[in-house]
Parts: C-alpha cells; structure tokens; sequence
DNA sequence: GGCTAACCGAGACGGTACGTCCAGTCTTCGT
DNA sequence: ACGAAGACTGGACGTACCGTCTCGGTTAGCC
C-alpha cells in the first residue's frame, strides 16, 4: 500500500526497498562489501528500520532470496525421466552461477558454514521445498514406470544435484552438457535400491 | 627454533603459535569471532607480526590448514575398488564433520563462496592434490581391469564425492555407510563413458 | 479529571502526570538520563501528547518547576532585618540543595548555561518574582527606617543571595549559620548606596 | 613533538588538535551541538582517539580549559586593596562573559549541575587554585594592616565574587563598574569577623 | 666487541561499521 | 479533537577491528 510507518505494521514500502538494495549490493560489491549502513543508505532507509525488522543481513539475504527465488526452478515434465533431468540440471546450473538469485544463495550457503543457526534456516525454508521439487520427475518416472517401485528417491536426488552443486561449490568447474548427461545416464540406468 | 628477533628470517615459532592461535579460535568460536586481533592476542604475537607474512586471516588459515591436513585422506589400498571407495567415502565424511582440520575447510570453503581469490587459492593449494588423491583407487581399478579402459575419471570422481560433499556443505543430512554403499555401488555398477 | 481522548481540550490527567514523571526521574536518574521517551513511557502517556504540548524537555521541568515551587521562598516578616534575612538565606539554602524543586531549579540553572533561551524564561517565569519576593524584608526596613531611604535594594539583593547561590552552584561549600550571619552582619551594616 | 601514535606515548598534535577543535566547536555552536564526532571530523582525528584519551565530552573540555585559562586572572597588585579588587572583579566579569575560556567556563559550570563528578574535578583543578588567586590580595592588605588580622577571608572572598558571579550564571544582569564598587566599598568598610 | 640490520613485542593512529538510543515527525484507531 | 500506540528518518553514541605506523629491545653476523 503506501508507507504507513504506524501502529498497523510495518512500511510495505521500506520492507521492499531494503530487500533490493540488498539484492544490487550483493550482486554488485559482493557479500564482504554488503553492510547494514550501506543498504540502508541505498534503501533510503534509517539503519533502526532495517535492525527492526530483521536480526542481521544474512536474514535480509534469506528474506531477499525467499522474494525473488521462489518461482523458478522447477523440473520440465516432458514426459521422459532423462530429458526431466537433463533439462532440471542444466537449468539449475545456470541459475546457481548466471543469475542474482543464484549468487544471493551461494553467499548464504557460504555464509551457513560459518552459522549453523543460519544454515538451519536456510534449509528449512529453502532447501527443503526445493528437494520436494527435484523428487518431481522421479517420482512421475516412478508412476510411469520408467524407475522401478521403492527406489530411494533422496539418494537419487543426491545423485544428481550433489556433483553439480559440489563443482559449482567446491571445485569451480564447469557444469557441461555432456557431464549433466553423464550424470542422467548413471541414474536412469541404474537407480538407486530399495528406500 | 628460539625466538629469534634477529636479522636471520622470521620466527618460526612466531609462525607456529599464530597457526595454532587461528586454529583454536576457530574451534572454539567460530570463524566470525575470528579476528586478526584475537589470533595475535592469543598467539602472544604483535598484530604487525601476523600483517608481515600473511595478507589476511584467510590466508592465516590456508596456512594452518596446511600444516594440520596435509597427511591425511588418502583412500586405502585394499585391492578391491568398491573396498576403496567405502573406506574413503567414509572417512573423508568423518573427515569433514568431525575433525578440525575439516572445520578449517568447511570454513574456507564457504569463505571462498564471497572471495573468488580464495577460492583459487584454495583448489590451487588443496583441491588439485585432493582430486589426484580421489583418483587413485579409480586409476588402480582401471590397471587391475576392474574399470573398463578409457573411463572418465573425473566423472566419476565427481559422482562419488559431490553427492557426499552436498550432503555435508548444503543439505545438512548425515552420511551414513547405506548411503555410501549405494554411490558406491551405482558408480562400480555403471561407470562414466569415454574421457 | 478523568482522561479524556476526547474533543474538549488537553488532558489535566495527563499533563499531571508527565510532570510528576519528569520530577521523579529527575530526581532518581539525574538530568542527563531524563528523555522525552522516558518521560512518556513512566508516565503512561504517549510521546507525541508531550511534544504537542511542550517544546522540549527543558519547558516540561519548567512547568513541573512551576507546579511545586511556586509556593515557598517567601522570606519571613518576624519585624527585625537581620532575623527575616537570616530566616530566609538559610530557607534558600536549604531548599536549593535539600527539596526536590531545588534540585529542578539547579537542573534548568545549568541547562540555561547552555541555552540563552531557556535563561530568558527561567528569569521571566521565576527569577523575576523571587528577586522581588526576596525585596520584602528590605522594603519593610526601609519603611521602619532600619535602613536609610535610598538604598539600592538591587545590589543588596545580590550581596545577600548571591554568596549563597555561588556557594551551592559553584564551588559547593555548604552554607552554614555562621556563614549567613556574616552576610546578614554586613549588608545590615554598611547597606549599599543610593540606586 | 612529532605525531607518534606508538608506544611511547600519546600524540601530542593529536591532543592539541582535539583540544583546540573543542574550544573552537564551543564558541561557534554551543555545548549542546558539540559531540565527540563533530569534535573527532573537526580535529581530523579519530573517534576512538578521543575515546582512548578522555571518557567524556566534559573532560575534553576540562583539559580544553586548562590549556587555555590556565594563566589569566590573577588580581593585580597596585599596593591599595580597594584598586587591586575593583581591577580584579572587573577582569573577572569581562573573562566570564567576553572571552572564549570564559565560555568554557560556563558550560563546565551549567554541566556540573547535573553531574558531581565533573563538578568535583572542576572544584578540584581550578577552583581551588582560582579561589587562592583571589585571596592575594586580601592577604597583602591584611600584612599591610589595611584589613584587621584575623579576618575571615573566605567569606570576604565569597561575598566579593560571589555577586559577580550569580549575577552572571543565574540572572544576567550586568557587572557594571557601580555595582563593582558597591561590592569593594561594602568589603573594604565592614570586612568579615574573625575566621 | 662494538655496529648494524632484521625481526620482534607493543600499542597509538585514522578509519569503517557495528548495534543501540533517543529525537522529533507522522499516521491510524479509539474514545 | 485529543490521546495511545508505534513505525518512520536521522544522527550521535561508545565499541570492535581493520590495516598502517613508529618505537625500543633483542640477537645474529660483520668488521
């Protein structure tokens, strides 16, 4: 609505302008660079609003994900287990190293190592809603017959979001095509055993 | 040696109590308590001393990391490639989780996810000697013609480490022996095509 | 009467009670922990009724000033000079440093050392009157003839009051009987020349 | 000397520098505008550099006045004790309302009303030295013979400065050179009894 | 055996950001 | 129309560390 700065809650419009300042300045200056004064500069915004709504800038981060991560990443349903999983993991790699919200997660999944109570609620309200989807296109694989009944589909998931995640994590290299195939192709032809 | 303020080079055991200083602190606080000042003060060290040879804490920590993990995670030798990996699976996760050296790690890794610089350092440093480490039994296998010749090994790396890796950095989930046993099996079972 | 948010005029409730609330904490913190904020949350009455009806918090103590100070300070008429002046300095000195109005008037004394403003009003309001207050017995001398026609009542004033405030504000030795006799001993005996 | 910030002590240009911006921050927006970060960007200092060296705003002050105020207003010495009063009350009214350390004088003065510790520092360093300046030359009138031995000279010290100065800190009127006079006639004719 | 160079500790320095407190303004609801 | 509530911008507070610096002390290695 407008700005009310009241007793019937908090400015919409402040809340709005603090999580994308912090989004540009993250994307802009990096995490080390990202400071509660200087959102709240860029957010024309006084420190007391930002440190009254939220504990400190990682959960304006999670807030800033939550706004603007929320739609996206949801496997393809083609119809066929491999082009899912193909198309899911390609798509998730481009998120993770291409996109603003893909750089806001790396610095909160790097931050969580530092933070267990952070890395907690990252993966409660994230991390947790994005397996359900991954297990999508198992899960219709399951139905259609393609994967046999009782595979173990969390072990599945692991093994093929882990080594993607873990290069764009650790190693730094790069997510090909050829390797998403590789990866496709050990799962499809031999799942997982019994959950 | 002794303490030597002398014209002969740096003291190494200057060198030794900051490692040491930076390791502890970071055990016992966490790697956002851990201050350059606090490293000198607990070290007995002046904070120019720590400046002169090392440009940041992160590089305080590379160091320290170094010294104390330098030995360890070389996968048995049992002759048989899926004893191998089990035994290396497990251990690198009890590695991980459970050792300091691992917290050190844990805590570079997600430094590096704000500072691409480190980020090199660290798989220039470590990465690199650890991949060729992981390689090992998977390069015996092919020798011994438990794994076809001309085997991506890379991939296959990646499949057996990276699943491990995100269950530790990113999911949280434990590591247990059924889920090693499974990426183990899938990846003796189906390995990676050509290079 | 009662408390009104209501259409017909201020609150007596409430205008009583933040002076009560400034007064006391005055009293138990001391001038620099008095806030506006304090004062309202104390007096159970929101902050904007306070900024709406005083400018800021000097204005409050004056007015709680007002409301309990008004009353005394009257030199006593015992028919002699020297025992009225007597009477009185020792009543000034005691309610200077011992009554809690005292205190208020030592607050706004020092907070007019910084703000000429508030100076204009603290004598408007009350210096004014009680200089005149303080007059009386000198008035009544002159008109029984203890004191010759003509005298400057002004510096006589200040020859008698003005040691004693100098002793209270400023170098804080206590004013003793022996001390207020000495005054009283030299203004009765060599009053000051014609005004 | 030299700006040595090391540990051989203080830097001298620092203190100067704070000092002098203090004074000159006083006299230019009063006490109420002078804060330790405006005194800090003034002086081209750090803020932790004045925290490091005084605990407060007051005692920045109270070292601003000792630097500055340190020399002035000693009575002078004209062999007759009616010239050597009148000179001096005259200068001290001129140094309390006309000059730059006068002000300062002031605002420690209305400070020290809300806070004893700073009024007892202020008794304790000037003061008392202030008020053996101003026994001198009532000391040399009694060696003279011109004041009877065993006067009480602290009370004849009061009842000379004590007017000057309530006249100046509590009601403003002016010390003009009649009510000097009044003041030096009136101490000269009647001195104070035995001590 | 005194001179000198390199490193040591200590710690003051100019800065930046922290997280808190309060000032003074505003808007809404209830009476 | 006024009072209670409370969110807002703004600015200073006092603290913690940053990274730089200068100093005096210590200890080789060299003349």
């Amino acid at each position: 609505m407008n700005h009310r700065g009241n007793r019937h809650g908090r400015s919409e419009e402040a809340r709005r302008s603090v999580l994308r300042a912090a989004d540009d300045l993250l994307a802009e200056k990096g995490f080390a660079a990202l400071t509660i004064e200087g959102i709240a500069a860029r957010a024309g915004v006084a420190k007391q609003t930002i440190y009254r709504w939220w504990p400190s800038k990682t959960d304006v981060l999670l807030d800033a994900y939550a706004e603007d991560a929320a739609e996206d990443l949801t496997p393809p349903d083609t119809g066929n287990l491999a082009d899912d999983l193909r198309g899911y993991l390609i798509s998730l790699a481009r998120y993770l190293t291409g996109s603003d919200a893909g750089a806001v997660f790396r610095a909160l999944a790097g931050q969580a190592q530092h933070d267990p109570a952070l890395a907690a609620r990252l993966r409660q309200d994230h991390l947790t809603r994005q397996r359900a989807r991954d297990r999508g296109p198992l899960e219709r694989a399951v139905a259609r017959g393609e994967l046999p009944a009782g595979t173990d589909l969390e072990v599945l998931v692991d093994r093929l979001v882990g080594p993607v995640y873990y290069r764009i994590l650790v190693t730094g290299q790069e997510v090909t095509e050829d390797f998403v195939d590789e990866l496709v192709t050990a799962c499809t032809s031999a799942p997982s055993a019994r959950s």
